[in-house]
DNA sequence: CTTGTCACTATGATTATCATAGTTACGATG
DNA sequence: CATCGTAACTATGATAATCATAGTGACAAG
């Protein structure tokens, strides 16, 4: 391809977002960090990814500033990487995303009974379905206020990708 | 590229939905459909994409269930893309990256005062910010809900590319 | 001193993307 | 009736991103 054209400083919101996240390596990645997974070698794997391809990512998540590499220990080198305020605040993303797809994405039944990632909102434990808005107790739904809990079949997805 | 590894049969609902909404592209012209740009050339125009391209994406869109095709006038043929239920159902989506957008991807004062795009509350009439609840009545804001403004700044890029 | 782990980098084949130009179907203008 | 204009595309060729695979550097353990 020719280089793409660059939305970074197009007046659109949405243009600005789309230069980061309309790509699905971007998107599978900040996935696996909202999950927990920090290592490079762990994001690799779970997402199926190819080294080159996260290497590139993570280095452009950390030019944007939505990521932060981390020595862990110092010998032998090794890293992590956590998000930054500016990432952690791409939850309402990735949660809109989830809810789409729990909403439109699966045949019946095909994760089991229930959705593929359950959620719960910590402060009430209400199931909080595809809502942004606890149907328990009314409040937003912000990161750190839910616990997922993904299905069976899920479950079993991740732990052949990883082995 | 090899063919890129599938999405569309994980158990994650994050990756499902990236299979198409991890693409420039498709949350370019998801972003004009929601502002109610319908026709071929109208979307090329302002997303700046080759006509191949959005000829694509529209396919693949179409074939997602996402929007549907229409004629409009049969002499000469003319079409429109319309948004489905499921394709409407993307606006928390794209609703959340404008959000984020608006948090952290812009200077100090670049789009004059206040947001690129100015949200309204249509039942209640308070600027809704970059909340996903009003602030005024605390309802959670639906698609249809909200009534947009760009900015000064925003109007006129739009100007400019499409003539 | 070989094997193993983590975090990458290098290489080459494949394919998506862009810019530009061309096509089809018609209506309107001169 | 020949040309111009518009909408909605399709065709072509150059460039660049992606994938699979293999390899590197730093150390630790056996």
């Amino acid at each position: 391809m020719p280089k793409r054209a660059d939305l970074s400083d197009t007046f659109c919101p949405v243009g600005r977002s789309a230069e980061l996240l309309g790509d699905r390596a971007v998107l599978l990645i900040l996935r696996d960090l909202f999950f927990g997974r920090r290592r490079f070698e762990a994001i690799a794997a779970n997402t199926g990814l190819g080294p080159q391809l996260v290497s590139a990512r993570l280095k452009l998540m950390e030019r944007e500033g939505v990521v932060e590499r981390h020595a862990y220990q110092e010998r032998p080198p090794r890293h992590e990487y956590r998000l930054t305020a500016k990432g952690k605040d791409l939850f309402d993303v990735l949660y809109a995303m989830r809810n789409w797809a729990e909403r439109w994405a699966y045949a019946e039944g095909e994760t089991g009974a229930g959705p593929a990632m359950r959620y719960v909102h910590r402060a009430c434990g209400t199931d909080v379905g595809t809502s942004t808005v606890c149907p328990g107790c009314g409040e937003p739904l912000r990161y750190g206020d839910l616990k997922g809990e993904p299905s069976e079949a899920l479950r079993a997805e991740q732990a052949a990708r990883t082995g």
